[in-house]
DNA sequence: CATGAATGAGTTTTCATTCAT
DNA sequence: CATGAATGAAAACTCATTCAT
């Protein structure tokens, strides 16, 4: 029956979202052809503009259906993260997960294709920053305020606290994938989140 | 009147270079028209195929050069990291160069552009970490292994102390400068150095 | 209620016809989009080829529409032209309405389009020339030839009086519209009109 | 040697310009493609755009180019157009001639070219008005104000006089070749002319 | 029958690259 | 070797037309 209804403009405008975002995400947005892209998607090349009109706003829209993704998963990461028993335990178990976060496939190539586009549409920062970077970092200052208050951590400024603790997490993952080129394993990962949290926990955990 | 003499050659090639780094840098490779690169440099477009051949190989000399400047930039600063009578002080001030060198318009864009095309075109990160970001690393490295030794520093591990280190200082100046499109003052720069090496310290600092 | 009955259908097919004319004689055959005109006929596009088929039906039929208006509007003018007490006021008046009709915008568009169309649809001619132009030439002979029997005129071949003296009308009227794109007003009409007959009378005149 | 020098550039940028009016009239403006355009000219689709910029210029210049010429033969017709012994005689050839022009492909191409686009492209009209039309008119109104000094024809205002042969001349003329479709033959123009000149001069000839 | 969605073929325009001078 | 001109391949975007509801 009603199988191909309305149900098949979404599930084409879907599919024409995510071969966007893989084709300008594998190419680069001016090297990427809407033809490409249609392919990809499964659809004709008329039908891609008669959804977004122009290859702009499919970047646009792209961006920000990867981002709120991203958000997602970030959040969900960093809410879990409250004080167990092993306060190391959990942090190493929050950083590792952030990192899986950070080295997905989709979120290496939404920050390549930021960094690459960014000139030719500052705005593209806007929907990615309005609904990811920031939020997670003031999330996460959250988290490690609450800890202060109990006490587990010494912490001056919350937030200067977590951009810290992100930094020595995603720094050494980021030379480690070389832009997203290599697969980083999940071993690896766990040494990272294990070191940064050991540095992180010298310099800001409480005595006891 | 010799004056395009062997002399006028070099200069055109030098000035093709920096052209073709200008404009890769400001379009992105594929948005980046020869045409405009020719302009840029003065010269027409055909003289920049008699130097370079084609558009890819422009683009690998193009990034080469940047890249050594940038690896002279930064060994600079790293090799004059010595011990002197306030370890704190002399921590900042390196890290305050550091994030100057990171900072500067054309370290971005090379990081944009290699973020960019490095999909594309893979060798372009062995012209680069082969120049420079791992050498950097390694000098560190060196430098704390040498306070290290001099008990100045507590640190098992200092290739990951000084991985540490700069994601420290990168990490958090890179939020500010929004992808190099915000300026972020020499004031804001001092700070996040000042706040890295805080809290590099009391993780690795030595108790004296 | 029956307010879509048989009605709608011919509503909209009028509405699609006069929307087709409109917007042809705007852009031109190959420039009019079937959208622009299904917009303007506030149908859907597919509403369009369910009535005609395709464009080019759609071209035809429309001009055969307006060729139609024409030669009622014509023929009413040159059949009012019998010869009233004064001769010179007669002609005049029938002079100038006949401007009126040629230089009414959709006469206009008219010849516009058709002089664009000929060449990619000759048949257009026979559309209009079956049902326009020729047939007021020779309605226009008709009277004139009556007016030489009544003495008023001295006529040899009335065919090519009627054709001079259209051409004396609309030679002026053409040049003073500039192709349709000046608005004429009544007065230069008149004008036009009387000139026209003054030298009809000259050369054509009785002489009582 | 050097035939193909700097000429062969000029010779294309011709060879453009005249394939441009050829496919511009046989098709109109929105149906000519420039690529048969440039097939016509025996060049590379990109060549005419390194000549032209866009289609639009391309459609100016051609039209240019041909008004430049229209004008040119038709002054020298109206030029020729003195008194000589037999009044009747040297108005019949030059009204000829007259027509001859008017009937040319070129200028009948022109007329319908510029009906078809005048919408469009107002601007079309300022370039054949200022180069040709008028300046026609206006000629042939100066040799018929001569005759008129010369006591060999009666007219009161040389302009209007002017416009009403063209139009005696052209508006028959006009009939006959369909909106250009029908070649009229020599014969048929003399014939044309004769008549023209026949009402004209009954309604502006001297009574000697 | 009226419609929204989909599409294939075509359009203008651009660009890396080559060639003749 | 430097250059202006020429070009073939490709890209973004459009549009007449069809199909499923």
């Amino acid at each position: 029956m009603g199988s191909t209804g309305p149900r098949g403009r979404i599930d084409k405008r879907q599919a024409i979202l995510d071969a966007a975002f893989t084709v300008f995400a594998r190419e680069g947005y001016a090297q990427a052809g809407v033809d490409a892209i249609a392919a990809e998607a499964g659809v004709a090349k008329a039908t891609v503009y008669n959804h977004f009109g122009d290859k702009e706003t499919l970047l646009h829209e792209a961006v920000g259906v990867c981002a709120d993704r991203a958000l997602t998963d970030n959040l969900a990461v960093v809410e879990r993260l409250a004080g167990g028993e092993d306060l190391r335990e959990t942090l190493e178990d929050a950083g590792f997960r952030f990192l899986q976060c950070y080295c997905d496939p989709r979120s290496t190539a939404l920050r390549r294709l930021l960094a690459a586009e960014i000139n030719q549409f500052p705005d593209l920062l806007d929907i990615v920053d309005g609904r990811a970077a920031d939020r997670v970092t003031d999330a996460l200052a959250d988290r490690l305020a609450r800890l202060a208050v109990a006490g587990r951590l010494r912490i001056d400024d919350p937030l200067q606290a977590a951009e810290q603790f992100a930094a020595l997490l995603t720094g050494p993952a980021a030379t480690r994938s070389r832009f997203g080129t290599r697969d980083v394993s999940e071993e690896e990962l766990r040494s990272v989140a294990r070191s940064a949290v050991g540095t992180f926990l010298r310099a800001f955990g409480s005595v006891d």
